[in-house]
DNA sequence: CAAATGTCTACTAAGTTGGTAGATTATATA
DNA sequence: TATATAATCTACCAACTTAGTAGACATTTG
């Protein structure tokens, strides 16, 4: 299951994307909005910082703003940066590969075939899920809620 | 990631799949030969025992063994006993459901619906992932490899 | 200078994971 | 019936992770 660390990342980065190019969003604002505890959320906000997905202004008036285009910041990303690795076994996981322990012939695992199948269904799933796209989603369904009644 | 002990669970599972209806295998052999903490298996074949998967005769040349065809003991099944839903946010979980806490209008929730097509992959996968069949890859790899050489 | 705001280090309570120890109960068979 | 064999059960534990909190410090604007 995903951390409540990741789950506030994704809140808030969906958030910044829906103020793209205005102003600087504050800590303070961000947290009461949506609902994350302040001093939690400002340790968020300085590893997507130090990630390069945000920038920061220092000082009055100041807060954090997207650094990169809502089109190119996707959940796969935010998952591997906060919650480790997308796949369910290290042997098929992409940048954190290790041999399975329990099963030094990899090559005759039959379990891991499945492990990879749904590695890469999950990866490319989450890739397609930018914040652009998550934005989109979200208003296609307050909009069809609308018209239902 | 999966805990260890579905991984050990599957592994044991595998292995007592392949001596379907044959004599019993006993915790200190299967925990030997599989390279399983004996304690820690113990616990592991007691839940599958609790879960219907597994039956045990006590006493001399007693053991565990398969209570169940092969072909119906799937990967999604297992995982869920010992892991968890496989579902990364509960809010698109089956058996496990809970509203999402962090955003009480779930219908408008964009996030949600890209989580829910993984848990609907993965669970695909998962269900096709049999004992039975899990055999039959390892033994078409195993087999495969000796023909290349 | 003062107020607002991000940055950093350190701490902590509760829960989970991956085990281990040891006593008990059931059964086959000599 | 005794004995060895094996599962069963309860309890414990160390290390790690998660979800925070506290408080001092640095930087910028007005």
């Amino acid at each position: 299951m995903l951390a409540k660390k990741t789950k506030y990342a994704i809140i808030a980065l969906v958030r910044l994307a829906r103020e793209y190019r205005k102003e600087p969003l504050q800590i303070a604002t961000l947290a009461a909005e949506e609902k994350i505890p302040k001093k939690f959320l400002e340790a968020i906000l300085r590893d997507l910082k130090n990630a390069g997905i945000l920038n920061s202004v220092k000082g009055r008036y100041g807060g954090y703003y997207l650094s990169q285009d809502p089109e190119t910041v996707n959940l796969a990303t935010i998952i591997r940066l906060f919650n480790g690795p997308i796949a369910f076994i290290p042997c098929v996981t992409y940048l954190y590969y290790e041999s399975c322990d329990v099963d030094k012939e990899e090559e005759f695992c039959g379990i891991r075939t499945f492990f990879k199948e749904v590695r890469d269904a999950a990866v490319e799933i989450f890739k397609k899920a930018t914040l652009a796209e998550i934005i989109r989603r979200e208003d296609a369904l307050r909009a069809s809620e609308k018209t239902v009644d």
